[in-house]
DNA sequence: AAAACATATTGACAAATCTCAATGTATAGT
DNA sequence: ACTATACATTGAGATTTGTCAATATGTTTT
């Protein structure tokens, strides 16, 4: 198997950022609206916004648009794609 | 289990660069001198350098010198804990 | 229609990152 | 000792990234 380096390394931009993480770790007990990250997050509206977009593009996130509202939630697909093209790195028995 | 931001954030920038993917990639056929590196790679030795220290300091590279050589290697433990990482910020079941 | 709210976008700045040329530090061979 | 080789470090420039204030967009409520 072959990992593309550029769009690998966009998806596992998701996971190289502080605040990213912490984003990501809210996620885990479910879908969350922005405003509720913001709340638990030192950071301007519009960084998260910011950073949202990124985890969006990494297809690590999933958003969904409520009326006003933004729902993100972590996607299940891309977490898994992650991991698998962790696998494709361990070493191949020679 | 929760992730420390910070650290989490170190581990996962060995896989948000594209020439570090490449890297990757190539120990993934086993270790490799950084000389057989910068051979298959078009970037300076100084740029090589710095990037195998990104890895190195990821934990998701070993390096054992070897006379003049330095010989690099995918980490085992370091790609699992990372794989273990990834399995922590899958959602909770509500 | 106007006001209020949630989020996105823009623009600017600072800090971090990537890259290279030049130089330094070991080690090996002559 | 001298030279060559393999790699690391330093310093500088260019690009990218993270951050915020200000503003724009879209939605709901009055």
């Amino acid at each position: 198997m072959e990992l593309n380096p550029k769009k690998t390394a966009v998806i596992f931009k998701a996971f190289c950022d502080e605040n990213r993480i912490k984003i990501l770790q809210l996620l885990t007990d479910g879908e969350k609206c922005a405003c509720k990250l913001l709340e638990a997050l030192n950071i301007t509206q519009p960084t998260l916004s910011h950073h949202m977009k990124i985890l969006l593009d990494s297809g690590i996130v999933n958003g969904r648009k409520d009326g006003k509202w933004m729902h993100y939630s972590i996607s299940a697909e891309g977490l898994k794609k992650a991991q698998e093209y962790l696998d494709i790195l361990k070493e191949k028995g020679e």
